[in-house]
DNA sequence: CCGAAACTGACATCAACCTGACAGGTATAA
DNA sequence: TTATACCTGTCAGGTTGATGTCAGTTTCGG
């Protein structure tokens, strides 16, 4: 699960980044709306956690501007106040949940799971392509009616692929799905890791091509 | 079986808890609709307890927006009020159950095994997997003719298990049917809990398998 | 034909997992 | 109450397997 975080106060972002991390998951921590809006227009999350008072553009104009450009990212709101008024702003503009402050941090961490399950449930969850089926539910990969045994690694990396079939994806698109943030990585680990993907689904019609300087492409070859 | 409690007093509350969990069923309470709205919107239960008499928003008003939004989740609920009206709307409103206080708690527990049963679309309580079947009423496991017994740990881990066949669960999933809310709880406990089921279930046809670094995947062997 | 980029087999490392032993707690019976 | 049995989480030690690194090779563009 990989997750941002926009938060002013530093002391709760830290501890909330402190807390996903032990946990497994990814977490990036942006200060502001506008660091978050730019993050986001060229990362993939599958999540953001989004305090409501922030200096400068508030949580509420970042929420609804994603809304307004169809953006169907999962969104959790916090607040300070636990007025009613907030809540139910939050949720019009378009929230999948809020939670007052202060809070439990295995609540929030419940909620999250639960946000990111439900957003990958609803897209019933089987994506076809060519004879590869991947089912992100069981996390299990067949090529016509042979079930393939991947690895993490592996299922994320194909995972990306078949979310962004036709588009180019440089290495650092890649370690970006891969690696939390601040993780180190180097070109090679990639490359190791496609190596294996590659071997593991030959024999299906998806083709991952290098191109060479740029970075890869998958593509369903007939 | 995973339930809901949504009950403002506390003593009850305590008592029901207490009793559930006793006999083997995850159960999460909370003391206002309010809650349990946001709890519901966002985790998945088997189905939810819900007093009417509620301060705040009342019992009748959260069952009936649930309806609205068509949420088929059973729901038992809880009068102090033996009159006849309260009974009929809850019944209007889309409760498939009630219960006049005082009540006796088996019998309490008695209709939410039914509720559940019904909602799993099963005469009767009998789960068929290879050669084991599990009663969940009587809370019996049987590997062909004979009986196996479990600790109360073992049976939750199994109902999920055989309610989520060729499902990955994390240990985390896991951990949340097993644990209530709040309530700490370490990876290797889990483990455990597995290796002593896997012990208990070899020679049943029903394979639990380690898929790792990503969870669990409960399947029949044939 | 050269150099950079990519590929890949081998290996080392380390985290994930398994499991036997133990201990604290709780229910049960005397 | 005391004694007993049992349940269940923790700890520690061992095993396995995933993954990054390294190094040698291949491929490709210019």
């Amino acid at each position: 699960m990989r997750v941002l975080l926009t938060e002013d106060n530093e002391g709760l972002a830290n501890s909330i980044v402190h807390y996903f991390t032990e946990n497994g998951h990814a977490i990036d921590w942006v200060s502001s709306a506008e660091k978050a809006d730019s993050i986001l227009a060229h990362d993939e999350f599958d999540m953001l956690i989004l305090d409501v008072n922030l200096p400068g553009k508030s949580g509420f104009e970042l929420l609804s501007s994603l809304r307004i450009r169809k953006n169907p990212l999962p969104v959790l709101i916090l607040t300070a106040r636990a007025d009613i008024d907030d809540r139910v702003s939050a949720l019009d503009l378009g929230a999948d949940d809020y939670l007052v402050k202060p809070f439990d941090l295995r609540e929030l961490a419940a909620r999250c799971r639960a946000l990111v399950r439900r957003e990958r449930g609803k897209s019933d969850n089987e994506i076809q392509c060519g004879n590869l089926s991947f089912n992100s539910a069981t996390k299990t990969v067949k090529i016509g009616d042979e079930i393939i045994e991947l690895r993490p690694r592996e299922v994320q990396m194909l995972e990306l692929f078949l979310t962004h079939l036709d588009r180019m994806l440089t290495k650092d698109d890649i370690a970006n799905r891969l690696y939390n943030f601040g993780e180190a990585y180097t070109p090679n680990a990639v490359e190791q890791i496609l190596t294996r993907l590659r071997k593991q689904i030959q024999g299906s019609t998806l083709i991952i091509k290098t191109v060479r300087g740029m970075g890869y492409l998958a593509h369903v070859h007939d």
